[in-house]
DNA sequence: GTCTATAGGGGGATAGAC
DNA sequence: GTCTATCCCCCTATAGAC
């Protein structure tokens, strides 16, 4: 079981204090072994990162397989934006690495967990897309319109905090609603 | 003169491979000085990062200081997007530090670059109570829609770039346009 | 599977010559 | 104001004992 200690570690550890300022060392005593030892379970440094955000966004492409309900535009896009929300907080430390430590890939590694970002930054653009041209939604730009929705959704993670002025329930509904503002959808004020 | 050019290296580096993965004698090769002679211009590392946070956050409230149009709110917001996204999108990589790099300050620095930041998170939250209190904008929380709207507009910096699909004034049309929607404000086709 | 020891390389910062 | 030399520390990764 020393495998999955040794990777929860240096998430840990890499989201705190960024991958190029975390020493193997620093890994391995938190795991509780030496530094020597670690080297059993990653073949180095770099693939603990590489594993860590291609899971990640592995995670993250299959949980809103799971969760994407289809369907008319509007109510999906509620739902995306309520699953991008959920996700994302339930998993604090991988976001943080899968978005600030993209630097520290090697370029073939980064190119494939690019590709991953890509293939989810699809998923509003479709929804969008469909809004659109189904006449319920306007906006200007579906690409910009993708990218902005996500900015705004992942921001929550800069903030929010368990035990603050709003739960999640109730931050999922006021950027909701944001969403599909953004987006020409106007709805009943709360 | 080389003061300037150390802090500008220093900021390039530091954007491009994070604080901690750049070492002085990095610095020192992009000024074409030896390591020892950094220390004429700064203190230590750590006063280079500061300074420049420092630097970037009052440049940034100053610069909105003279931007700002006064008067109605729906206006005033319009105007905001298009000063964020334009002083954001000139300073890609003091950007990029301020948001990544808050890690690694010293705490006391911290504290205060962070209550810089929400000087600025101030300004939106104004723009907002004032829209909603004259009935032309409809947001369920404000704080949580000064928040969401920077992170927006932020977000510009992680995919635009010069020679691309849209211009930079393209840009800020989409997106002062969504700003506006998301806090219940429509507006025509564009 | 873990340890200790070590190879081989950099790191930040300082001292003193010029 | 810059250089070279250096202090002392830490780094990743490997080797070989147990």
């Amino acid at each position: 079981m020393t495998g999955p200690r040794v990777r929860a570690a240096a998430e840990r550890l890499f989201a705190r204090h960024g991958y190029a300022a975390v020493s193997m060392r620093q890994i391995a005593a938190e795991v509780g072994i030496g530094a020597g030892a670690l080297y059993h379970y990653t073949p180095d440094k770099q693939a603990l990162l590489r594993d860590m955000m291609r899971s990640h966004l592995d995670d993250l492409l299959s949980a809103w397989a799971q969760a994407d309900p289809g369907g008319e535009a509007v109510a999906r896009l509620d739902a995306f934006a309520r699953f991008h929300i959920r996700f994302h907080l339930d998993r604090p430390d991988a976001v943080f690495i899968a978005y600030m430590e993209l630097r520290s890939l090697e370029p073939e590694t980064f190119a494939e967990i690019e590709a991953l970002r890509k293939q989810y930054e699809a998923v509003p653009e479709a929804i969008l897309l469909d809004g659109l041209q189904s006449g319920v939604m306007q906006v200007t730009d579906v690409k910009l319109g993708s990218m902005a929705l996500i900015a705004m959704l992942t921001g929550v993670n800069t903030w929010y905090r368990d035990g603050g002025r709003l739960d999640r329930a109730a931050v999922e509904d006021v950027y909701a609603r944001m969403a599909l503002g953004m987006v020409g959808v106007q709805t009943v004020a709360v």
